[in-house]
DNA sequence: TTATTTTTTGAACCTATGTTTAAAATTCAT
DNA sequence: ATGAATTTTAAACATAGGTTCAAAAAATAA
């Protein structure tokens, strides 16, 4: 019956953290104070309380959040049928909008050991892992396929994670390319590194 | 004559500054604190500000002192009278080994916005333009010896400095590999999309 | 040695901010 | 409408950590 009630705390929930992302991608954990995201929602910082156990609890669901986003999206690219060329030209793109979209702030939390306690810190590292995974998966899958020539997986896969994941540092919205853009031209560059030719 | 007094200061301050930068990397900006940086000179946080105006200033010092390092070595690449791949690939090899050795801490303040003053972020800004145009330079004299295909410059200098960055991220001194080989793969796939064939 | 200058100390101060709490306000079921 | 449950508030509290400062200690010069 109050099933009502868990929603609405639930949709508040969500929007508290949507204002701690927010936060959070400006001024970094540390800089993030439950007053501030408070204030964007006209509360104070007495009431987040009433929602979350803490600030850490706040930011690493916060984090949990993001994660998920991102994991959904790839594995919608990993479910498709495309070839592995186009699967991580997808997820590269796929990868990019999000980490620059206003929404996401996807990894906002670079260095989660200096936040994050130990049990956190696995959630988080396992989460990354399973992204991880799903790139590993379509660079083998491109592998067996012949699309790709035989590189070395992890590395190949750690060089491309980091260049798309180095994006935030860099991009600003107002800048002279679009997110698009950059997408396109960071998908055709990273792939040359796979392709045979 | 009191250039001894001088030296003796100016040895001083450069300890304090490893000490920040070792606690810099551990716990971050924000994280970093005065009592700890001390502490590990058998100091105590008080007399830090004989040395430094405030802890803002000891920080961002000691962000200078790992850029000049940087610097220091990719000037010596730029100069030396190797082909542009080659000049690229030392590059790469000599960024990685600074990232990844212990003594430097290149760029542990990702996100220089979130903790400098304006003026801060200017000189900082300068000096990473500094070193993202020796890059480009190699990469120019690489199209115009005919050594890589015609790329967007930029596009692909910060596709490659995104990799190289995003190594601390995950680099494990005790990890499987070493700095040495993960530099080696890094500058082959990286130059993969460069070279021509 | 004595006086002067430099350096270090450690306590005091101050502020920002995370957290608690009791009371007020609001919502909701009947 | 009324009473109970939920949510919000605002103030109080606690504490970490940056900063200041006067006095002590150490180094140096005479």
């Amino acid at each position: 019956m109050s099933s009502f009630r868990a929603q609405k705390m639930a949709k508040k929930k969500q929007e508290i953290l949507r204002s701690a992302a927010a936060v959070l991608i400006e001024k970094g954990y540390q800089g993030t104070t439950m007053e501030e995201i408070a204030a964007k929602l006209l509360m104070t910082k007495g009431s987040m309380y009433y929602y979350f156990k803490n600030k850490d609890d706040l930011l690493f669901q916060c984090h949990l959040m993001i994660m998920e986003i991102c994991l959904d999206g790839i594995e919608k690219v990993i479910e498709s049928d495309r070839n592995p060329i186009e699967k991580l030209r997808c997820a590269i793109k796929e990868h990019i909008l999000l980490a620059t979209s206003e929404k996401s702030m996807f990894m906002a939390l670079s260095k989660p050991h200096h936040n994050f306690s130990d049990e956190q810190l696995q959630e988080v590292l396992g989460l990354r892992k399973s992204y991880s995974h799903y790139f590993d998966r379509i660079i083998h899958e491109g592998i067996d396929k012949q699309e790709f020539g035989s590189v070395d997986v992890k590395m190949v896969r750690l060089i491309i994670l980091g260049a798309l994941n180095w994006i935030q540092e860099w991009y600003d919205q107002n800048g002279p390319q679009s997110a698009e853009e950059i997408s396109e031209a960071y998908a055709d560059y990273l792939l040359k590194m796979l392709v045979k030719n």
